[in-house]
DNA sequence: TACATATGGGAGAGCGCTCTCCCATATCGC
DNA sequence: GCGATATGGGAGAGCGCTCTCCCATATGTA
């Protein structure tokens, strides 16, 4: 209803347009177009000038069906049902979720490639996926998941799609993934903690179903254990704000002279300063936090929160860099890139 | 290195395949894969059975190839120019954000197609993205974006291919769209607070560049009006939690003795109550607050947020619908549907 | 019975591209 | 000057599918 207006439907102009334009056979333009062969500059002059006259861009299902790739790629977020606090909406809203993503979308950009987003939430999923991948749609994935039984890697390399993950699989599989050397992150915590003069640490650590949480969780207990301090108070969390808070609240039940906290995520580490300032104390005066990730919560909040940088950015650019070298040159070898996290020292410890 | 598991290279079944096993033709294997004309009920049997056992599944690009479909669409978030504090990686973590491309990726989901997000963020990401449309990469486009300015609706147009918007454009462009009647709920928040008999509103607004924000301020300011209150002081946020907290920070210096708070989103009601409890204000005792989105923070939150509802999962289903419809048929006339906001009473008014 | 009309299956063209041959011409070594 | 070798261009097959014809058979009508 109301005013209409007309779709200019132009039957895009095909190789063989360019070709009759610029008097050469179709070989010579997709050469041309392709950089895929000497060809006289004199000629590829006025190939380009015939594609810029025609407007001519190339087909992708032409050229998808002979050369057997679609350009394409997928990121799979799985692992929802570990458990509600991460369910699939709200995964995607932790600000860890967003660096990661961005840092993909960045790193496919030069390559014209935008990333096809799925879920997978149960089998039938993993099923549709796969077929999806089967297809053609897709010639590879990014997994990004917290579920402990992934079957994606096997499925996706059974019909021919190489796979790279995001953090290592919680039960040996045969996939390529980049990782941060998150026992060394949790140490560092407890490192700096301890150099404050704080000696009654306690944890709000990650769902412990996940390798990450419990590594770092390990490393901050073996880094005070350094320093004399047997038993760390810990209270599970889930990533987000506000089992931060809870898991605050527990503790200072638990070890009300608690003077140091490390919180597993800097959404954590938020509702846990947000829980120690309803208690009355102040941060870091009275008590030190560190958080995890130094996702923007951490720069922003007052007061900023000391925390263990993971290159997010750096880690999503690589596991691109290794998709991307799979699908050309199908080396099926799973490999595995660790990075190093780094403190970032701000206000809150 | 280390071990090395040899990917299975099979070579796809074709239809040709499935049609030497089941003893037909190639036309007829095609009727009834994808159920396009009458096939005798047994013949349909046998071609099942030669699918199953030959494990086939259509080649993506061939079909697209003839059809000119590619059965795939984007997702174009755009507009992260607005203002820093809706930069790309951010928006993405918005909880709002969330819940729509949950949303779109449930409707898209039966259809078997998952979208592909693309982030647009200059001119030049406008072009790449048009270029890719162009291609055949995909039939149509959801955009969502913040950016008064939007030439993509028409340079996808250009290209022949439909797209939805996620609410109106700042300014009158030939597109379709799916928004919220915003100013009733602005002016549904001022009617609750009224009734709780408060006298002495406050708004945190959205960044008044984004027509949403415009009208749901407007809705407000004319909710209050008819209960002769004439005047609301207003500070201006970004959506986001720290704006919130900030600007109400701003607005209990300019009038301390407020009982209402309107905050354009959850986010910025979740900060206004942080900054409230600052103050020693006590939510709702003291200060009654109204959030807008009904998103994750406005249950969870403590107190939780009473707050306006989008219908964010049915409106993303009807843009899927109508981008849907525009692909299938392209009737090229714009179209919009307005969904009717619903008041959520929880604890915070 | 003879003809018109459904009904269901096969043949084959062609979608737009890439890529392997093959051939014409230019360049080189001796 | 003549064969060997680059170099650069064209011809044409074929990727896997859809879809329009066309034909054989079954069904309906007088």
């Amino acid at each position: 209803m109301c005013y209409n207006l007309a779709m200019s439907a132009d039957p895009s102009p095909t190789l063989e347009d360019v070709a009759r334009v610029a008097g050469v056979s179709r070989a010579t333009v997709s050469r041309v177009v392709n950089q895929t062969r000497n060809v006289a500059p004199e000629i590829q002059e006025v190939v380009f000038r015939a594609v810029e006259a025609t407007g001519y861009v190339p087909n992708r299902a032409a050229r998808s069906l002979v050369t057997r790739r679609s350009e394409a790629v997928g990121v799979v977020v799985a692992g929802t049902n570990l458990s509600d606090s991460l369910h699939a909406g709200q995964f995607l809203t932790d600000p860890f979720f967003g660096r990661l993503l961005t840092g993909i979308i960045g790193a496919l950009k030069p390559r014209g490639i935008f990333p096809a987003l799925m879920l997978a939430e149960n089998e039938a999923d993993d099923v549709a996926i796969t077929a999806y991948f089967k297809q053609g749609n897709a010639d590879g994935a990014l997994l990004i998941s917290t579920y402990p039984d992934e079957r994606l890697p096997e499925l996706l390399a059974g019909v021919g799609r190489p796979s790279v993950r995001f953090a290592r699989p919680a039960r040996p599989a045969p996939v390529s993934y980049v990782d941060l050397a998150h026992r060394e992150g949790g140490r560092m915590a407890a490192e700096h903690l301890a150099s404050l003069g704080k000696r009654r640490p306690v944890a709000v650590s990650g769902p412990l179903e996940i390798p990450a949480s419990l590594e770092r969780q390990a490393g901050y207990e073996e880094g005070w254990a350094r320093h004399g301090c047997a038993f760390v108070p810990t209270a599970e969390g889930g990533f987000t704000y506000d089992s931060g808070e809870l898991a605050m609240k527990d503790l200072l039940d638990r070890a009300p002279d608690l003077d140091a906290v490390f919180a597993a995520s800097d959404l954590m580490a938020q509702g846990a300063i947000h829980a120690l300032h309803d208690a009355g104390r102040d941060v870091p005066g009275d008590v030190a936090v560190v958080g995890f990730d130094d996702s923007a919560p951490a720069r922003i909040s007052r007061p900023s929160i000391t925390t263990i940088r993971q290159p997010l950015e750096a880690m999503a650019a690589e596991m691109v860099r290794l998709l991307l070298e799979r699908i050309d040159q199908p080396s099926p070898e799973p490999t595995s890139v660790i990075f190093d996290p780094e403190l970032i020292v701000r206000e809150s410890a």
